[in-house]
Formats: structure tokens, sequence, C-alpha cells
DNA sequence: GCAAAAGTGTTAGAAGTACACCCATGA
DNA sequence: TCATGGGTGTACTTCTAACACTTTTGC
């Protein structure tokens, strides 16, 4: 179905371009950014940019992201790309924002990669690419990526340079994000196993809007947050008090 | 400079592109959304597709927008693009989303405008169009574009059918506009004259918002906020009581 | 003097902020 | 018993919402 264990997957990627009898639009492409939670941080999914042009075949990563069909919606596109790269499916986008500077190409090493990934003839001068952004949680789901796929989850404060503009659109993925949140902060639940302690959903948003929380008032907050509601399970293993699990239900009005 | 008081100001620009030598890039788009303020509501600058294939000339209107040149910067391609159909030049345009469905040039009337608007010699199957919007007043000199440039300033309650998916467009900056002045409602200032009154901003913010506003609170709210100021300065000519004006002074922190 | 819009204060409840100590658990 | 993180209550401030009458002006 999708390329597994493959370690040249995004030539393999690629290639499916062709065996689906797609006509790729040159000018347009889609850009995924994934961000994930795992307890302690955000990371950012990257993948590897194999055989860049020029350079060693070490260390060169970019978002996961790919020029789109003739005939797919932008929306469908950042879905496919997400799945070629990661076999994930049904993950729920936004898109936030389109770069399109007539620069972005400015490296000769990324214009080349991309020729060749695509297996174009001709000469790319410039792509205008429509990023979208996903909040998700790192689990064991997640984190088997960075085998079968040339992927891999890095925290934002070490962010590698990307190639192409791709750490800027990473650092406006989050600001987006984060203004998002302040309007519906019921989008960083997206980063949390389906249950979860006060203290992890208190670690979410403070990484997420950069500031601390009052432990007690956090508390009275959840409380007063319908849409939260707490389980009589509690963690377990742990080496001091347990805390208690909450769970979000979707249905209930929001705040 | 640009194409003033001429019959066909939209023939006329196209022309600029090969005056120009510019190459156009065949994909991808933008559009703007100026939204204007005439003191009642909010309204929407649209121009006329002219000579559109197939159908008459009356009544068929588009939003300003236009293929992008290849190199050119999509928020230049968007100052370039207004300047050419209103002849605006330094508008404050917010990039809000890119419109990529496959079936965007459905009516093969739209297909057909473009390839002569743009003077192409082959079919365009699909375009990539990213959107800006903007907010201002519609003063005397906005006022004026209706006459030089084959435009209209059209009350978004009472918009026709637009060409495109233009009119999706326009609802969609409508709702992009309703959530940033939430989070930042200094924006709507450029909505109002330098000088205005306290009912006037009150009206703009009820109806980017879709809501009534107390009165009371509203003055409470407005001395509250650093930065707008009072004036001595009061209406004239009006037949009731004249009501001060106040000024927005956009060094001031926000509320 | 009247029509038309401007402007003005108070109160009650809700929401947010600041702050320090005891609790449960495993090692 | 101690180290670790979990959990709790109160007082104060700020914001919001509801509500009705007087003022100024031109005609």
């Amino acid at each position: 179905m999708h390329p597994k264990s493959n370690k040249k997957g995004d030539n393999l990627i690629a290639n499916i371009d062709i065996a689906m009898n797609q006509t790729v639009n040159p000018y347009v492409s889609v850009d995924c950014v994934l961000l994930g939670f795992d307890g302690e941080q955000l990371n950012v999914l990257v993948v590897r940019q194999s055989e860049k042009g020029g350079e060693g075949s070490t260390g060169n990563y970019k978002l996961p992201g790919s020029l789109i069909y003739m005939d797919e919606n932008l929306d469908e596109a950042a879905q496919r790309v997400l799945h070629q790269f990661t076999g994930l499916v049904q993950v729920n986008m936004m898109q936030f924002k389109a770069f399109g500077g007539a620069d972005r190409l400015k490296d000769p090493a990324d214009s080349v990669w991309l020729e060749r990934f695509h297996h174009l003839d001709h000469h790319i001068e410039r792509i205008v690419t429509i990023a979208y952004t996903s909040l998700l949680r790192i689990d064991r789901r997640m984190k088997k990526l960075e085998e079968g796929y040339e992927a891999r989850w890095m925290p934002l404060s070490e962010l590698p340079k990307l190639a192409f503009d791709h750490n800027d659109i990473v650092a406006e993925a989050v600001e987006s994000v984060r203004q998002k949140a302040i309007l519906d902060c019921t989008l960083l639940f997206n980063l949390l196993p389906r249950k979860f302690t006060a203290a992890q959903l208190r670690t979410v948003m403070e990484n997420v809007q950069g500031i601390t929380i009052d432990v007690k008032n956090f508390h009275k907050k959840l409380a007063s947050m319908s849409c939260v509601k707490p389980l009589e399970e509690k963690e377990d293993g742990v080496k001091h008090r347990a805390a208690r699990y909450y769970k979000f239900m979707r249905s209930k009005k929001n705040v």
C-alpha cells in the first residue's frame, strides 16, 4: 500500500507519481508541519532529503511536502503527501499560509534535488508552497515512523537548518498554532493521549503559549471546563502520589 | 503611470505584462479582498470582468486579482495587482488563505476570459490563488475608483454572483477579519477616517463582529483604551447634538 | 418645543490573579 | 523518613452585563 521500511523511501515515493499516471503541477507544492508533543516539549517531524545534489547524504532534512497533482485539491494533496512520507491517514491538517518568495529555491542543490525527486526534465525556477499544520501526540506508533520511514521527530528548540525556507515555515506554523489556541484551546487536546493528567495539559499549554501557569488556578479552570471530564482512574507505577486522569469530550461546549 | 479613465481598463492592464517583459506564472494568482466601510456597512471592491466570453458585457464582476510574475514575491504581486486595478499604492494587505480547489475554473467562460486577459496561447487547467485582504475606509478618493477604473464598491449583504469562486473567497475573508479582530481590535481603525466619533467606531465593531454593543459600556471601554485619544473637536453641521471626535494612536499599547 | 442622536453611573455577578501549605506514594 | 510531584482555599481585583434618563443641537 505504501512504502514501508525502505531505505530510499522518498525515491520510491516519487515513483508513485509515475505509477499513478499523475501529472504534477510544477509550480505549486504543499508542505506539512506536524507538531508533536512527547510529554516534555514540542517536536516537529522532518524527513531525510536524500541524495541531495552536491552535498553528503547526512543531515539534510526537510518538511514532508511535495508538488501537487493537476487534478487534486490542496487539502487532498496535503493528506496524500503526508501519507506518502509517513503512512499516516486522516490527519486533521489546517492550512495556515502560502509561502511564495521568489527566492525560495535560492540553494541550487534544492532545485536539483526537486527535479530528481519528481523526475522532471525541465528546470524549476519557482515554487509556491501551501503550508499545513497539525497537532498530535507522539506515541509509540508515531515514534515508529522513525524506523519505517526516513523521518525524525526533532525538538523545536534544537531544529537544525532545513532545506528551502522550511525553518521559516516551521516558525510561522508555531506562531499560527499559538494564535489559534487563544481562540480555541481545544486544539491542544490533540497533542495529548486520550487519558491525560492535569500536569500534562498544563505543560502543553505552557509550551504552546510560552508562559507559566499557576497550578492552583489551573485546577480551578480545569474544573470549570465542561469539555474535560475527570476519571476515577489514576496513574500507575509512578514513584510519587499518583495523578488523576482526565479525558476530553469534544461534544461539550469549549472553554 | 497607471491606466486611468480608460473604458477598457483591464485590457490595458494586461498589456502591461507584455510591456514590462514579464513572464507570468500560469498556475498561481493573487486576489485582493478590499473591505471598505462607508459609515453604514461593509462593502467589498469588485472590478468588471470585461468581455467575458459567452455572455453579455453587463454584471460580470470579480475580485481584483491576476496571475503572478515568475520573479515576484506573493506580497509584491498583491500590491502590484491592486495598483493595476485601482491605482492604490501601499495598501496594507494581509494574506489569509490559498484557494486551490481543482475545479476553481469550472465555468469555461472564466478560463476563456483568463487566457484572453493574459494573452496566453495555451489552455489553463488550474490556478491556485493566494488571497489577501485589507481594511479601509471608503472616502471620496476611494469612491473615485468607481469612475477612473471599472470598479465598484458593493455592500457585502448585496453581493451578486462573482466570477470563479470569488464569493467563497469574500466570505472567508470576512470570517478571517472577524477572527483577527478578536485578537487585535486595532485592525478595525483602518476602516475609519483619522478622526472618528464613538458611534462610528461602535458601528464598525458591531458590523464586523455581528453583534450589538451597549452604548454606555462601550464608552467606558473607549475611555480605558490608551490607544484612543479624545479630541476637543466636535462634529459640525449635524442637525443634532454634535459628537466628539477621537483619534487612534498606533504607538500606544493596545487593549 | 420637538425630533434625533450624544452622552453619562451604578450595581451584581463572573472571571482572573496572587499566594503557601498539606497529601500520597515509592524507595 | 524523605524526596517527589499532586492536589487544595481564600481574598482581591478586574471585567462584563444589564439597565434609563438628561443633554445638545438644528429645524
